[in-house]
DNA sequence: CGACCGGTTGATTAAACTCAATGTAGGTGG
DNA sequence: CCACCTACATTGAGTTTAATCAACCGGTCG
């Protein structure tokens, strides 16, 4: 199924798959156990919605990863954030997105309509302090992603991203990366190669462990921490 | 008056001017008229709240201007943001700043108590919707930012920077700088000799006069957008 | 099998940083 | 009032970091 849709076009999105699931685990919709989601699948690189489309949904991500981006008029392209399993995503204040989301591995989401989580939020309280929380745990993340694009370079952001990508899939100290060399370095404001160089002076320093290129293992978290700064 | 209050510590903040002022006109309390603030003052340079503090009160900024910034722990700074009179900052979901405020200028606020600002949000769907807002427009801006930092070289980083404060001062072409060339440095990410030098290129190159350094008129606003890119 | 894609590695370049000197305006005190 | 001092800004010279350009490697797919 998630190959067949893979080839559709990003626009005709919205009418498919209408498996129904309930949301009710979802921490935001926690307080309105009726809200039900449509499930839908991505390809890897297919674009989930583009920067100044209309909001129609809220997504939440139940497998694989996404992330969302900005791209510059001549191709350059930032990595705002990546979001993984259990994650929403999508959520907007206003009309528009102001930026682009896009499967970075195969993946499955649920799509919440924007109208009825903003009805939601109109009636309820707690459900609005959800959106709130949501958005500003973005924020959040935000201003530390600065700090690191503006003022860490290239070793202390490939550190950062490492720890950062270990804590997200909980400490287990081997990372699976759902993306890709320019992935990452889209992310941290490099290019490909200074990651793949990085990754290898980790490796050669015996910081971290290369199963193959997606699969790291964490071998001295102090020293990535104290690299990091 | 904001001569005294320079001197005082930080800490000593709160129970200085108890002179209070009607906070209607402020879009994000107009729905409650009775909701008041307190007036202070900070000056040049100094601390509003620092990064982890406890976030005790909601800010209004009156006149001057006030910088949101992260350090490192070996003293290298990124501006998250600049706050120019009219602009609510200080407002956090959680319980705590993530992130430092400092008046690049010697400046007037209004504080709210945050405790009044969440009964307000409690009770009023509006007032929450419009917390939400101001979280959501930080956001707008970070996204952006982010996009800046990682991926703009500097010619095109101050020509945004200039392109932005126009567009915050009403576009009148002449900008009246509230900060140092260390602050636009800290704020894209760059050094100040970058951005010395970068303003010396776009004043040989007829883009802008600099009457004085704080003093920026833009001669060539469209050759500026299309370096900014 | 050959092409392609993603990743690694090497050589060179360029942009921005660092260090240093000089310039300039505002404030202070003799 | 002027001399001095300080803080901020500009400019220059040399260095460093990461980008660019390019080759190569290994797996996968048609």
């Amino acid at each position: 199924m998630s190959i067949s849709m893979q080839t559709i076009s990003p626009s005709s999105r919205p009418a498919v798959d209408r498996r129904h699931v309930a949301a009710t685990s979802s921490p935001l919709f926690a307080s309105a156990p009726e809200f039900l989601g449509t499930s839908f699948s991505y390809g890897r690189d297919e674009e989930i919605y583009g920067d100044g489309e209309d909001t129609e949904f809220v997504y939440k991500l139940v497998s694989g990863a996404v992330r969302t981006c900005k791209i510059t008029q001549d191709g350059r392209r930032q990595i705002a954030e990546f979001h993984l399993a259990g994650d929403l995503f999508g959520l907007e204040f206003g009309k528009h997105h102001h930026h682009s989301a896009e499967a970075t591995t195969d993946c499955k989401v649920l799509l919440f309509k924007r109208r009825q989580v903003e009805c939601l939020a109109g009636e309820n309280i707690e459900a609005a302090r959800e959106l709130w929380l949501l958005t500003a745990n973005q924020l959040l993340h935000a201003e530390e992603h600065m700090l690191l694009l503006g003022r860490r370079n290239a070793t202390e952001k490939l550190a950062a991203f490492l720890l950062e990508m270990d804590n997200r899939f909980g400490r287990t100290g081997t990372i699976e990366l759902p993306m890709s060399r320019r992935d990452i370095a889209d992310y941290l404001g490099l290019t490909l190669e200074t990651v793949s160089r990085g990754f290898s002076q980790f490796q050669d320093g015996k910081l971290i462990a290369l199963v193959d290129a997606r699969h790291v293992t964490l071998v001295d978290r102090a020293k990535l921490a104290r690299l990091r700064g």
